[in-house]
DNA sequence: GTGGTATTTGACCAAACGGTCAAACGAACG
DNA sequence: CGTTCGTTTGACCGTTTGGTCAAATACCAC
Protein backbone atom coordinates (compact mmCIF):
# COMPACT_ATOMS: atom_id res chain seq x y z
CA UNK A 1 0.00 0.00 0.00
CA UNK A 2 2.82 2.35 -0.01
CA UNK A 3 4.21 4.49 -2.22
CA UNK A 4 6.81 2.75 -3.54
CA UNK A 5 5.58 0.75 -5.95
CA UNK A 6 5.89 2.77 -9.25
CA UNK A 7 9.37 3.85 -9.91
CA UNK A 8 7.79 6.04 -13.22
CA UNK A 9 10.38 4.92 -15.66
CA UNK A 10 12.06 7.75 -17.74
CA UNK A 11 9.71 6.88 -20.66
CA UNK A 12 6.62 6.32 -18.96
CA UNK A 13 6.56 10.21 -17.56
CA UNK A 14 7.57 11.24 -21.35
CA UNK A 15 4.53 9.27 -22.64
CA UNK A 16 2.10 10.68 -19.77
CA UNK A 17 3.61 14.36 -20.65
CA UNK A 18 2.60 13.74 -24.88
CA UNK A 19 -0.79 12.56 -23.85
CA UNK A 20 -1.72 15.40 -21.41
CA UNK A 21 -0.21 18.25 -23.89
CA UNK A 22 -2.43 16.63 -27.10
CA UNK A 23 -5.10 16.28 -24.50
CA UNK A 24 -4.77 20.03 -23.65
CA UNK A 25 -5.26 21.08 -26.79
CA UNK A 26 -8.09 18.59 -27.68
CA UNK A 27 -10.01 19.40 -24.80
CA UNK A 28 -9.69 23.24 -25.32
CA UNK A 29 -10.31 23.12 -28.85
CA UNK A 30 -13.37 20.27 -28.72
CA UNK A 31 -14.99 20.60 -25.02
CA UNK A 32 -14.85 17.27 -22.93
CA UNK A 33 -17.78 15.73 -25.04
CA UNK A 34 -16.63 16.67 -28.16
CA UNK A 35 -12.90 15.14 -27.82
CA UNK A 36 -12.32 11.84 -28.42
CA UNK A 37 -10.02 9.39 -27.19
CA UNK A 38 -8.78 8.41 -30.91
CA UNK A 39 -7.76 12.16 -31.53
CA UNK A 40 -6.11 12.51 -28.57
CA UNK A 41 -3.75 10.02 -28.99
CA UNK A 42 -3.51 10.64 -32.76
CA UNK A 43 -2.17 13.85 -31.72
CA UNK A 44 -0.09 12.40 -28.93
CA UNK A 45 1.30 9.36 -31.52
CA UNK A 46 -0.27 6.61 -30.21
CA UNK A 47 -2.99 4.01 -30.58
CA UNK A 48 -5.44 4.48 -28.56
CA UNK A 49 -5.38 1.06 -26.79
CA UNK A 50 -1.74 2.36 -25.94
CA UNK A 51 -3.16 5.61 -24.93
CA UNK A 52 -5.46 3.74 -22.11
CA UNK A 53 -2.39 1.73 -21.00
CA UNK A 54 -1.14 5.01 -19.38
CA UNK A 55 -4.58 6.45 -18.40
CA UNK A 56 -7.01 4.42 -17.57
CA UNK A 57 -9.86 6.32 -18.65
CA UNK A 58 -11.20 9.69 -20.59
CA UNK A 59 -12.01 10.96 -17.75
CA UNK A 60 -8.44 10.04 -15.95
CA UNK A 61 -6.75 12.64 -18.37
CA UNK A 62 -9.44 15.35 -18.39
CA UNK A 63 -9.04 15.45 -14.62
CA UNK A 64 -5.20 15.06 -14.30
CA UNK A 65 -5.16 18.42 -16.73
CA UNK A 66 -7.74 20.30 -14.54
CA UNK A 67 -5.78 19.21 -11.24
CA UNK A 68 -2.46 20.84 -13.18
CA UNK A 69 -4.39 23.92 -14.31
CA UNK A 70 -5.47 25.38 -10.60
CA UNK A 71 -1.74 25.88 -9.53
CA UNK A 72 -0.68 27.74 -12.66
CA UNK A 73 -4.19 29.40 -12.79
CA UNK A 74 -3.88 30.75 -8.93
CA UNK A 75 -0.01 30.71 -8.36
CA UNK A 76 0.24 34.63 -10.00
CA UNK A 77 -2.89 35.95 -7.37
CA UNK A 78 -0.55 34.03 -4.24
CA UNK A 79 2.11 36.29 -5.38
CA UNK A 80 0.88 39.31 -4.77
CA UNK A 81 3.07 41.05 -2.29
CA UNK A 82 1.53 43.03 0.79
CA UNK A 83 4.88 44.94 1.38
CA UNK A 84 4.71 46.20 -2.51
CA UNK A 85 2.70 49.12 -4.34
CA UNK A 86 -0.74 48.26 -3.97
CA UNK A 87 -1.61 49.79 -7.81
CA UNK A 88 1.72 48.05 -9.23
CA UNK A 89 1.20 44.83 -7.46
CA UNK A 90 -2.59 45.04 -9.16
CA UNK A 91 -1.09 45.87 -12.64
CA UNK A 92 1.43 43.44 -12.69
CA UNK A 93 -0.98 40.97 -11.67
CA UNK A 94 -3.05 41.82 -14.44
CA UNK A 95 -0.14 42.16 -16.80
CA UNK A 96 0.80 38.44 -15.56
CA UNK A 97 -3.06 36.83 -16.03
CA UNK A 98 -2.86 38.85 -19.47
CA UNK A 99 0.83 36.87 -20.66
CA UNK A 100 -1.17 33.75 -19.26
CA UNK A 101 -3.53 34.25 -21.46
CA UNK A 102 -1.80 34.58 -24.94
CA UNK A 103 1.02 32.40 -23.91
CA UNK A 104 -1.93 29.62 -22.82
CA UNK A 105 -4.79 30.05 -24.60
CA UNK A 106 -5.44 26.22 -23.87
CA UNK A 107 -5.03 26.44 -20.58
CA UNK A 108 -7.93 29.56 -20.17
CA UNK A 109 -9.76 27.80 -23.17
CA UNK A 110 -9.79 24.05 -20.89
CA UNK A 111 -10.95 26.39 -17.87
CA UNK A 112 -14.08 28.20 -19.45
CA UNK A 113 -14.58 25.19 -21.01
CA UNK A 114 -15.64 23.21 -17.15
CA UNK A 115 -16.77 26.51 -15.51
CA UNK A 116 -19.73 26.66 -18.18
CA UNK A 117 -20.25 22.89 -18.14
CA UNK A 118 -21.18 23.85 -14.57
CA UNK A 119 -17.70 22.44 -12.80
CA UNK A 120 -19.05 19.10 -12.26
CA UNK A 121 -15.58 17.88 -11.00
CA UNK A 122 -14.11 21.14 -9.66
CA UNK A 123 -16.93 22.46 -7.28
CA UNK A 124 -15.32 21.27 -4.08
CA UNK A 125 -11.79 22.68 -4.92
CA UNK A 126 -13.67 26.24 -5.85
CA UNK A 127 -15.85 26.56 -2.96
CA UNK A 128 -11.75 24.99 -0.80
CA UNK A 129 -8.62 25.82 -2.08
CA UNK A 130 -9.86 29.17 -4.34
CA UNK A 131 -12.40 30.43 -2.16
CA UNK A 132 -10.06 30.47 0.85
CA UNK A 133 -7.51 31.84 -1.22
CA UNK A 134 -9.40 34.70 -2.74
CA UNK A 135 -10.40 35.81 0.52
CA UNK A 136 -7.06 35.74 1.75
CA UNK A 137 -6.15 37.89 -1.25
CA UNK A 138 -9.66 40.42 -0.78
CA UNK A 139 -8.07 40.94 2.76
CA UNK A 140 -4.63 42.21 1.58
CA UNK A 141 -6.67 44.25 -1.01
CA UNK A 142 -9.18 45.68 1.72
CA UNK A 143 -6.21 46.79 3.94
CA UNK A 144 -4.44 48.90 0.65
CA UNK A 145 -7.94 50.61 0.74
CA UNK A 146 -8.24 51.24 4.03
CA UNK A 147 -5.44 53.04 4.20
CA UNK A 148 -5.75 55.36 1.34
CA UNK A 149 -3.71 53.56 -0.84
CA UNK A 150 -5.92 52.36 -3.12
CA UNK A 151 -9.73 54.13 -4.64
CA UNK A 152 -12.37 51.60 -2.47
CA UNK A 153 -14.23 48.69 -4.58
CA UNK A 154 -15.18 45.08 -3.76
CA UNK A 155 -11.97 43.29 -3.59
CA UNK A 156 -13.54 39.97 -4.83
CA UNK A 157 -15.49 41.39 -7.66
CA UNK A 158 -12.49 43.46 -8.43
CA UNK A 159 -10.87 39.74 -8.71
CA UNK A 160 -13.73 38.91 -11.24
CA UNK A 161 -13.15 41.86 -13.42
CA UNK A 162 -9.25 41.11 -13.46
CA UNK A 163 -10.17 37.05 -14.53
CA UNK A 164 -13.04 37.95 -16.63
CA UNK A 165 -11.38 41.22 -18.55
CA UNK A 166 -7.83 39.03 -19.47
CA UNK A 167 -9.04 35.58 -20.38
CA UNK A 168 -11.79 37.41 -22.26
CA UNK A 169 -9.05 37.47 -24.79
CA UNK A 170 -7.96 33.78 -25.03
CA UNK A 171 -11.48 32.68 -24.86
CA UNK A 172 -13.12 34.79 -26.78
CA UNK A 173 -10.39 35.24 -29.37
CA UNK A 174 -12.15 34.42 -32.19
CA UNK A 175 -14.84 37.27 -32.04
CA UNK A 176 -11.86 39.83 -30.84
CA UNK A 177 -10.10 39.19 -33.88
CA UNK A 178 -13.03 39.07 -36.23
CA UNK A 179 -14.14 42.61 -34.58
CA UNK A 180 -10.63 44.05 -34.67
CA UNK A 181 -10.16 42.87 -38.32
CA UNK A 182 -6.58 41.42 -39.45
CA UNK A 183 -3.41 43.59 -38.44
CA UNK A 184 -4.07 44.54 -35.02
CA UNK A 185 -2.34 42.69 -32.38
CA UNK A 186 -5.21 42.19 -30.03
CA UNK A 187 -2.98 41.62 -26.85
CA UNK A 188 -0.60 44.30 -27.49
CA UNK A 189 -3.53 46.57 -27.27
CA UNK A 190 -5.39 44.67 -24.20
CA UNK A 191 -2.69 45.56 -22.24
CA UNK A 192 -2.58 49.08 -22.89
CA UNK A 193 -6.56 49.24 -22.45
CA UNK A 194 -6.39 47.13 -19.42
CA UNK A 195 -3.30 49.16 -17.75
CA UNK A 196 -5.86 52.57 -18.68
CA UNK A 197 -8.88 50.54 -16.72
CA UNK A 198 -7.29 49.79 -13.52
CA UNK A 199 -5.40 52.76 -12.95
CA UNK A 200 -7.94 54.70 -13.45
CA UNK A 201 -10.63 52.34 -11.22
CA UNK A 202 -8.05 51.69 -8.58
CA UNK A 203 -5.95 55.49 -8.41
CA UNK A 204 -6.62 57.07 -4.93
CA UNK A 205 -8.44 60.41 -5.20
CA UNK A 206 -6.24 63.36 -3.30
CA UNK A 207 -6.29 63.13 0.25
CA UNK B 1 -39.98 29.01 -55.30
CA UNK B 2 -42.19 31.53 -54.05
CA UNK B 3 -42.58 32.40 -50.43
CA UNK B 4 -46.32 31.24 -50.60
CA UNK B 5 -45.61 27.27 -50.43
CA UNK B 6 -45.67 27.49 -46.34
CA UNK B 7 -48.67 28.93 -44.48
CA UNK B 8 -46.73 27.46 -41.29
CA UNK B 9 -50.03 26.95 -38.82
CA UNK B 10 -50.19 27.68 -35.12
CA UNK B 11 -49.13 24.59 -34.03
CA UNK B 12 -46.14 23.98 -36.63
CA UNK B 13 -44.62 27.32 -34.91
CA UNK B 14 -45.97 26.35 -31.37
CA UNK B 15 -44.00 23.17 -31.74
CA UNK B 16 -40.94 24.99 -33.18
CA UNK B 17 -40.69 26.98 -30.84
CA UNK B 18 -41.04 24.86 -27.90
CA UNK B 19 -38.29 22.60 -29.76
CA UNK B 20 -35.88 25.66 -29.89
CA UNK B 21 -36.55 26.27 -26.42
CA UNK B 22 -35.25 22.91 -24.99
CA UNK B 23 -32.62 23.04 -27.48
CA UNK B 24 -31.68 26.54 -25.80
CA UNK B 25 -31.69 24.53 -22.42
CA UNK B 26 -29.79 21.34 -23.00
CA UNK B 27 -27.02 23.33 -25.58
CA UNK B 28 -26.30 26.05 -22.94
CA UNK B 29 -26.12 23.27 -20.69
CA UNK B 30 -24.16 20.23 -22.43
CA UNK B 31 -22.47 22.22 -25.37
CA UNK B 32 -23.07 20.99 -28.92
CA UNK B 33 -21.63 17.90 -29.10
CA UNK B 34 -22.93 17.05 -25.41
CA UNK B 35 -26.20 17.82 -25.73
CA UNK B 36 -28.14 14.83 -27.12
CA UNK B 37 -31.56 15.06 -29.82
CA UNK B 38 -33.17 12.16 -27.41
CA UNK B 39 -33.07 15.16 -24.35
CA UNK B 40 -33.27 17.95 -25.95
CA UNK B 41 -36.72 16.27 -27.33
CA UNK B 42 -38.13 15.03 -24.19
CA UNK B 43 -37.17 18.22 -22.74
CA UNK B 44 -39.94 19.56 -25.65
CA UNK B 45 -42.33 16.94 -24.54
CA UNK B 46 -41.58 15.17 -27.94
CA UNK B 47 -40.06 11.85 -29.27
CA UNK B 48 -36.87 12.11 -31.65
CA UNK B 49 -38.20 11.54 -34.78
CA UNK B 50 -41.04 14.50 -33.95
CA UNK B 51 -38.87 16.37 -33.15
CA UNK B 52 -36.89 15.43 -36.21
CA UNK B 53 -40.34 16.19 -38.32
CA UNK B 54 -40.24 19.98 -37.25
CA UNK B 55 -36.39 20.43 -38.16
CA UNK B 56 -34.15 18.30 -40.53
CA UNK B 57 -31.14 18.43 -37.91
CA UNK B 58 -29.62 18.66 -34.68
CA UNK B 59 -27.26 21.31 -36.53
CA UNK B 60 -30.54 22.38 -37.77
CA UNK B 61 -31.86 23.64 -34.12
CA UNK B 62 -28.13 24.91 -33.52
CA UNK B 63 -28.63 27.45 -36.05
CA UNK B 64 -31.18 28.48 -35.75
CA UNK B 65 -30.78 29.23 -32.05
CA UNK B 66 -27.41 30.73 -32.91
CA UNK B 67 -28.93 32.84 -35.65
CA UNK B 68 -31.74 34.32 -33.52
CA UNK B 69 -28.91 34.99 -30.57
CA UNK B 70 -27.15 37.48 -32.54
CA UNK B 71 -30.14 40.02 -32.46
CA UNK B 72 -31.09 39.75 -28.73
CA UNK B 73 -27.35 40.29 -28.29
CA UNK B 74 -26.77 43.16 -30.71
CA UNK B 75 -29.95 45.46 -30.00
CA UNK B 76 -29.14 46.94 -26.70
CA UNK B 77 -25.96 48.39 -28.44
CA UNK B 78 -28.03 49.80 -31.04
CA UNK B 79 -29.87 51.37 -28.85
CA UNK B 80 -27.10 53.39 -27.91
CA UNK B 81 -28.12 57.22 -28.51
CA UNK B 82 -25.79 59.32 -29.81
CA UNK B 83 -27.62 62.43 -28.87
CA UNK B 84 -28.35 61.20 -25.08
CA UNK B 85 -25.68 61.76 -22.38
CA UNK B 86 -22.77 59.82 -22.98
CA UNK B 87 -21.93 58.36 -19.12
CA UNK B 88 -25.62 57.82 -19.31
CA UNK B 89 -25.43 56.13 -22.43
CA UNK B 90 -22.98 53.64 -21.83
CA UNK B 91 -23.88 52.94 -17.89
CA UNK B 92 -27.35 52.33 -19.06
CA UNK B 93 -25.78 49.74 -21.89
CA UNK B 94 -23.80 48.21 -18.76
CA UNK B 95 -26.87 48.08 -16.99
CA UNK B 96 -28.67 46.62 -20.03
CA UNK B 97 -26.17 43.70 -20.41
CA UNK B 98 -25.89 42.76 -17.12
CA UNK B 99 -29.65 42.28 -16.65
CA UNK B 100 -29.47 40.11 -20.23
CA UNK B 101 -26.98 37.85 -18.14
CA UNK B 102 -29.16 37.57 -15.30
CA UNK B 103 -32.08 36.75 -16.52
CA UNK B 104 -31.11 35.23 -20.16
CA UNK B 105 -28.23 33.04 -18.94
CA UNK B 106 -28.60 30.18 -21.13
CA UNK B 107 -28.08 32.25 -24.48
CA UNK B 108 -25.12 34.11 -22.88
CA UNK B 109 -23.57 30.44 -22.16
CA UNK B 110 -24.70 29.45 -25.59
CA UNK B 111 -23.10 32.22 -26.93
CA UNK B 112 -19.70 31.41 -25.08
CA UNK B 113 -20.29 28.30 -26.02
CA UNK B 114 -19.82 28.94 -29.60
CA UNK B 115 -17.03 31.46 -29.22
CA UNK B 116 -14.67 28.56 -27.50
CA UNK B 117 -15.47 26.02 -29.81
CA UNK B 118 -14.21 28.79 -32.55
CA UNK B 119 -17.35 29.79 -33.77
CA UNK B 120 -17.05 27.33 -37.02
CA UNK B 121 -20.83 28.63 -38.15
CA UNK B 122 -20.88 32.34 -37.45
CA UNK B 123 -17.61 33.68 -38.96
CA UNK B 124 -19.07 35.40 -41.63
CA UNK B 125 -21.67 37.36 -39.18
CA UNK B 126 -19.20 38.19 -36.58
CA UNK B 127 -16.90 39.71 -39.55
CA UNK B 128 -20.05 41.58 -41.27
CA UNK B 129 -22.70 42.50 -38.71
CA UNK B 130 -21.24 42.33 -35.78
CA UNK B 131 -17.64 44.57 -37.12
CA UNK B 132 -19.52 46.68 -39.14
CA UNK B 133 -22.08 47.29 -35.94
CA UNK B 134 -19.01 47.70 -33.71
CA UNK B 135 -17.15 49.94 -36.32
CA UNK B 136 -20.27 52.21 -36.46
CA UNK B 137 -20.77 52.22 -32.70
CA UNK B 138 -17.19 53.11 -31.83
CA UNK B 139 -17.40 56.31 -34.10
CA UNK B 140 -20.08 57.60 -31.88
CA UNK B 141 -18.12 56.74 -28.53
CA UNK B 142 -15.25 58.56 -30.28
CA UNK B 143 -16.90 61.37 -31.52
CA UNK B 144 -17.99 61.83 -27.28
CA UNK B 145 -14.39 61.22 -26.15
CA UNK B 146 -13.45 64.35 -29.09
CA UNK B 147 -14.96 66.84 -27.68
CA UNK B 148 -14.56 65.79 -23.95
CA UNK B 149 -17.80 64.04 -22.59
CA UNK B 150 -15.29 61.20 -22.01
CA UNK B 151 -11.91 59.85 -20.62
CA UNK B 152 -10.03 58.74 -23.52
CA UNK B 153 -10.35 55.27 -24.38
CA UNK B 154 -9.99 52.68 -27.04
CA UNK B 155 -13.86 52.24 -27.87
CA UNK B 156 -13.74 48.57 -29.25
CA UNK B 157 -12.08 47.74 -26.60
CA UNK B 158 -14.36 49.12 -24.29
CA UNK B 159 -17.00 47.37 -25.90
CA UNK B 160 -14.75 43.65 -25.57
CA UNK B 161 -14.52 44.97 -21.66
CA UNK B 162 -18.61 45.64 -21.01
CA UNK B 163 -19.45 42.23 -23.04
CA UNK B 164 -16.85 40.62 -20.87
CA UNK B 165 -17.63 41.78 -17.24
CA UNK B 166 -21.32 41.16 -17.70
CA UNK B 167 -21.58 38.12 -19.52
CA UNK B 168 -19.13 36.79 -16.82
CA UNK B 169 -21.75 37.03 -14.01
CA UNK B 170 -23.96 34.67 -16.69
CA UNK B 171 -20.55 31.77 -18.06
CA UNK B 172 -18.62 31.95 -14.94
CA UNK B 173 -21.63 31.47 -12.76
CA UNK B 174 -20.16 28.66 -10.84
CA UNK B 175 -17.05 30.25 -10.01
CA UNK B 176 -19.07 33.38 -9.03
CA UNK B 177 -21.02 31.67 -6.58
CA UNK B 178 -18.57 29.23 -4.92
CA UNK B 179 -16.34 32.71 -4.36
CA UNK B 180 -18.78 34.75 -2.99
CA UNK B 181 -20.40 31.93 -1.23
CA UNK B 182 -24.11 31.56 -0.21
CA UNK B 183 -26.31 34.33 0.87
CA UNK B 184 -24.63 37.15 -1.28
CA UNK B 185 -26.29 38.14 -4.53
CA UNK B 186 -23.76 38.31 -7.39
CA UNK B 187 -26.09 40.35 -9.94
CA UNK B 188 -26.82 42.82 -7.14
CA UNK B 189 -23.17 43.16 -6.19
CA UNK B 190 -22.28 43.21 -9.78
CA UNK B 191 -24.45 46.53 -10.55
CA UNK B 192 -22.52 48.35 -7.90
CA UNK B 193 -19.65 47.05 -8.95
CA UNK B 194 -19.91 47.85 -12.52
CA UNK B 195 -21.11 51.12 -11.79
CA UNK B 196 -18.44 52.29 -10.19
CA UNK B 197 -16.00 50.59 -12.33
CA UNK B 198 -17.08 51.99 -15.51
CA UNK B 199 -18.10 55.64 -13.56
CA UNK B 200 -14.29 56.18 -13.41
CA UNK B 201 -13.05 54.92 -16.31
CA UNK B 202 -15.15 56.88 -18.25
CA UNK B 203 -15.59 60.24 -16.29
CA UNK B 204 -13.46 62.84 -17.78
CA UNK B 205 -11.35 64.73 -15.93
CA UNK B 206 -12.49 68.32 -15.15
CA UNK B 207 -11.33 70.17 -18.18
C1' DG C 1 -69.43 9.00 -42.13
C1' DT C 2 -65.14 9.37 -46.15
C1' DG C 3 -60.94 10.97 -47.96
C1' DG C 4 -56.97 13.38 -47.52
C1' DT C 5 -53.42 15.72 -45.04
C1' DA C 6 -50.61 16.71 -41.16
C1' DT C 7 -48.53 14.69 -37.19
C1' DT C 8 -46.60 11.08 -34.25
C1' DT C 9 -44.08 7.03 -33.10
C1' DG C 10 -41.87 2.26 -32.56
C1' DA C 11 -38.52 -0.13 -34.79
C1' DC C 12 -34.47 0.13 -36.96
C1' DC C 13 -29.73 1.42 -38.98
C1' DA C 14 -24.95 2.79 -39.49
C1' DA C 15 -21.39 5.23 -37.51
C1' DA C 16 -18.79 6.80 -33.61
C1' DC C 17 -17.25 6.13 -29.23
C1' DG C 18 -15.11 4.54 -24.68
C1' DG C 19 -13.10 0.74 -23.24
C1' DT C 20 -11.27 -4.48 -23.12
C1' DC C 21 -8.23 -8.25 -24.22
C1' DA C 22 -5.24 -11.53 -25.82
C1' DA C 23 -1.57 -11.76 -28.52
C1' DA C 24 2.63 -9.74 -30.35
C1' DC C 25 6.69 -6.97 -29.85
C1' DG C 26 10.88 -5.11 -27.69
C1' DA C 27 14.65 -4.46 -24.72
C1' DA C 28 17.35 -5.97 -20.79
C1' DC C 29 19.66 -9.51 -18.45
C1' DG C 30 21.59 -13.97 -17.44
C1' DC D 1 19.82 -18.26 -26.74
C1' DG D 2 15.82 -17.92 -23.52
C1' DT D 3 13.25 -15.58 -19.87
C1' DT D 4 11.04 -11.73 -18.18
C1' DC D 5 8.66 -7.66 -17.97
C1' DG D 6 7.20 -3.37 -19.87
C1' DT D 7 5.00 -1.77 -24.06
C1' DT D 8 2.13 -1.78 -28.29
C1' DT D 9 -1.65 -3.03 -31.19
C1' DG D 10 -5.44 -5.28 -34.10
C1' DA D 11 -9.62 -7.07 -33.30
C1' DC D 12 -13.53 -6.80 -30.82
C1' DC D 13 -17.64 -5.39 -27.68
C1' DG D 14 -21.56 -2.84 -25.81
C1' DT D 15 -23.55 1.54 -25.76
C1' DT D 16 -24.85 5.91 -27.48
C1' DT D 17 -26.21 8.80 -31.00
C1' DG D 18 -27.94 11.21 -35.22
C1' DG D 19 -30.98 10.07 -38.43
C1' DT D 20 -34.54 7.09 -41.40
C1' DC D 21 -38.90 4.91 -42.49
C1' DA D 22 -43.11 2.79 -42.83
C1' DA D 23 -46.98 2.36 -40.38
C1' DA D 24 -50.21 4.35 -37.19
C1' DT D 25 -52.85 8.12 -35.40
C1' DA D 26 -55.00 12.66 -35.02
C1' DC D 27 -57.09 16.46 -37.53
C1' DC D 28 -60.08 18.50 -40.87
C1' DA D 29 -62.87 19.50 -44.86
C1' DC D 30 -66.70 17.74 -47.19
Amino acid sequence: MGRAAKPATRIQRAKREAILEAGLTVFADAGFRGATLDRIAQEAGLSKPNLLYYFPSKDAVHDTLLRGLLHTWLDPLRALDPTGDPLDEILGYVREKLRLSRDFPRESRLFANEMLRGAPNMQTVLEGELRTLVDDRADVIQGWIDRGALAPIDPVHLFFSIWSLTQHYADFDVQVRAVLGPGRDAHQEAEKHLETVFRRVLSPTAP
